[in-house]
DNA sequence: AGTATATATATGAAAAAACATATATATACT
DNA sequence: AGTATATATATGTTTTTTCATATATATACT
């Protein structure tokens, strides 16, 4: 991936929020993160749908949800950017995470209950 | 500094090899950017401005000549991105530093001179 | 099983906002 | 006067957002 590519991809709020809230929580899915980031749905959509096309996340079907992960093949350090930016700036997510754990009816995952 | 706030100083081509060619040589001034870059002078001017009213530069005046390098109160995991950009990804600037030392007239610095 | 309704997500197209560049002009130093 | 750098304005381009709609799945009722 190409260093302008990245920060492209990242030079954007709701972008940013995203990338770092499934840094932190592993994965998510598209309600979740409206939730988090208090946005309307194309909006959240739409910024996923370009970080998946720049392969900085990606994307799997599991029921009528769809969770994004950061892609398998992160070159290390992009994965490495991120953990540091998040461990530097945890201030940056800080709200929305509070409004995800506040969150009701949150989907239940397969990884979580029947393995 | 604001993690959103590096990324977008960082999201333009010409703002992101100036940074990455100020963190290798230490300084540049304008000139030996606008060779290395073979771009015109306002524009390579209005970027610097931006990136140091952001804080990711300092500027120095040495006789005619403005001296731009990183910010000297830059956070170290700031500091520690740009190198490890630079480390990942040395192809981004590597044609600019062939023409930077193929320019002919190259200021000399006072640094290197005269102490 | 069939129909209606709700929920989750995606996307085309238009509108709005942000950004980048060029040109012209200004300042400061030698 | 000449070189180096900065800035203002206008213009063009890209990016972002919004709205409307589409698709797919799930649930409830008959």
């Amino acid at each position: 991936m190409k260093p302008l590519t990245l920060f492209k991809s990242l030079a954007d709020d709701t972008r940013l929020k995203c990338v770092l809230l499934i840094k932190d929580q592993g994965e998510l899915c598209v309600c979740e993160l409206m939730e988090a980031l208090d946005q309307g749905q194309p909006k959240v959509s739409r910024n996923l749908a370009l970080l998946r096309n720049e392969s900085l996340l990606q994307s799997a079907k599991q029921g009528q949800w769809v969770y994004y992960s950061l892609h398998q093949d992160l070159p290390p350090w992009v994965s490495q950017l991120l953990e540091s930016t998040l461990k530097s700036a945890p201030e940056t997510i800080a709200t929305n995470l509070e409004k995800l754990e506040k969150m009701g009816d949150r989907p239940e995952r397969l990884s979580l209950c029947c393995d």
